[in-house]
DNA sequence: CTGTTAGCGCCTTCAA
DNA sequence: TTGAAGGCGCTAACAG
């Protein structure tokens, strides 16, 4: 394998000026330079991460670590990171914490203090304080997506909001019997994602003062959303309107309607949250909340930060916007 | 941040014997051992990935290049190779390549070359000789998942077989006017996946002297499909099956069949490819290919190619199985 | 079984 | 502007 110093005696030079030439850091002539580059490039030398890494105390690339990759959100988000990454050269290096307690602990304590990485990125990640705590033992810039953690710097939509927007929308159709599908109101994940949502819910609803509610526990599938729908329609009282937390839980929702025989929206009006591709074939209408920008900007927060840049204004706050697509229509009489 | 000679001197002993308890390798008295685990546990001790890389050449590391992180398929292979690498204690750096061939080329010459992993996975990556050149290039195991590359270690499904399965299964029930949507017939990226596909379910048609077929080309997606099955379907003499090369596609065509007023499987049947998890909300029969497994097969190649373990017989070839959810029906008379 | 001692490949003062 | 040299933190001979 090519080294620094088959770089340096191809260019006649010494080893510490191929270093200067090649990291741009430090004067070197521009003929010097121009003489390595081109040394380099014939004989296709690339800096070996270890070494760089072991003398510099960078390594160039960014952890993410996710709980889960094969589910919309998660991966469109992490194909956002990685695009604006990769633009300014940095590697990923991927972090997926399933629920088991031990695995989860290795890859705390073990994994992610490798130093492998000058960055940290969660997506969504509900991290109790001694995660976090071992998060920022790390010492390194961190930036959590999603789920206002106060114990970490968050990139966030305002979730409560979302939900109120949500419900908003429907109250302002005439519904006054609401179902929301998502967070169990008793199993209190204090400040998460879901729970908010469903806050958010509770609290358009308190406002307004419509007391027909209900929460349906669901996972944030499709079939868990299906479920959670069958059972609230399938109830004597039935609601004339749905608030799934997540998109695909709406669409799960929105195929046990049909199941059921109840045609939407005329005869129950479904609202999901994400922006997922799919729902466009649902007719879903959703607050979208632009997943893979949020990827992006996550990506340009720990750059700004790694080169020390100072944040840019307002930006743990991420837009939300409602897309009316057609599955929630006036109350009818 | 604390080294191996914290640990080498609130255990009293030497850093190479530090080393060696904890790497496992090399002899350690049971009680030296015991001392030098508790003193590292206690200090919270985690070797550098930089220096340890840097001394032996191995970076406990597996690379993972994949065109898309936002597709059903590659998100879900890539949770299975996550699942069984973690297991074994390696991380995974995500290499993500567009389309663009400047960044391309920066992903192969550059991020690849750090010496940053010791091994490398693709996912259906169609990579010319030149890249698979570079990758070889490397001098670590490669294991290429989906698309038989001959210039690379494969593991694969036979798509060939698969077009055939899927194309029999129509025939079978009587279909005589079939339609594929997939890979373009003229843009023939040698033996891709889309093409071996669309390859199989000519031959098949040859075999049964069946004419009546045509071929419309697709991007994968839900809206390609779609757009695909709504020109098939609306030309004069109307195929009475159709054979999608994914079950994104399939499901477009689906969607698009009904939005044209046909009934599925009545007026047209459909099959897809890849057992994706939605194709059960719409009764979707496809050719599973168990994606997750595919994932997790290939980490096990890597692992045992990096310990030196022969590679396990038979384990080039990847099941698949027609899964008959009742989009496909005998042809009505 | 354990310690001493060279590196691994690169970067970065420091002097020239 | 350039080169010499030490050191980043760990591992692997080699002695003992």
């Amino acid at each position: 394998m090519v080294g620094i110093d088959d770089v340096a005696r191809a260019a006649g030079v010494s080893t510490a000026t191929v270093s200067r030439a090649l990291s741009g850091r430090g004067p070197v002539s521009r003929v010097t330079r121009e003489r390595v580059l081109a040394a380099a490039d014939r004989l296709g030398y690339v800096v070996s991460a270890a070494a760089s890494s072991l003398a510099t105390g960078r390594t160039r690339a960014v952890g993410v670590v996710v709980p889960f990759l094969d589910r919309w959100f998660f991966s469109t988000v992490l194909a956002g990171i990685s695009d604006a990454l990769v633009r300014h050269g940095y590697d990923i290096t991927l972090y997926s914490v399933s629920a088991d307690a031990g695995e989860r602990r290795r890859v705390f304590d073990d994994h992610l203090r490798r130093r492998r990485i000058d960055a940290v990125i969660t997506i969504a990640l509900e991290s109790d304080a001694e995660e976090s705590a071992s998060l920022r033992g790390l010492g390194v810039p961190i930036v959590a997506i999603a789920g206002p953690n106060p114990l970490l710097t968050t990139l966030t939509v305002d979730d409560l909001a979302v939900g109120r927007l949500a419900t908003a929308h429907l109250l302002e159709l005439g519904h006054r019997h609401l179902a929301h599908i998502g967070a169990d109101a008793v199993a209190d994940a204090a400040s998460s994602v879901p729970t908010l949502r469903r806050r958010g819910f509770e609290q358009s609803l308190a406002e307004a003062g419509v007391t027909a509610a209900e929460v349906e526990p669901a996972d944030f599938t499709i079939d868990g959303g299906s479920a959670a729908a069958t059972r609230v329609l399938s109830r004597g009282e039935r609601p004339t309107a749905l608030f799934a937390a997540s998109d695909e839980m709406a669409i799960g929702a929105i195929l046990a309607a049909r199941a059921l025989g109840l045609r939407v929206p005329e005869d129950v009006s479904i609202i999901g949250v994400d922006g997922h591709d799919l729902g466009r074939w649902f007719g879903l209408t959703t607050i979208d909340q632009f997943a893979r920008g949020q990827g992006e900007r996550a990506a340009e927060a720990v750059l700004d930060a790694l080169d020390g840049r100072p944040p840019a204004p307002g930006r743990g706050t991420l837009p939300f916007e409602l897309v009316d697509r057609g599955s929630t229509a006036p109350l009818a009489h």
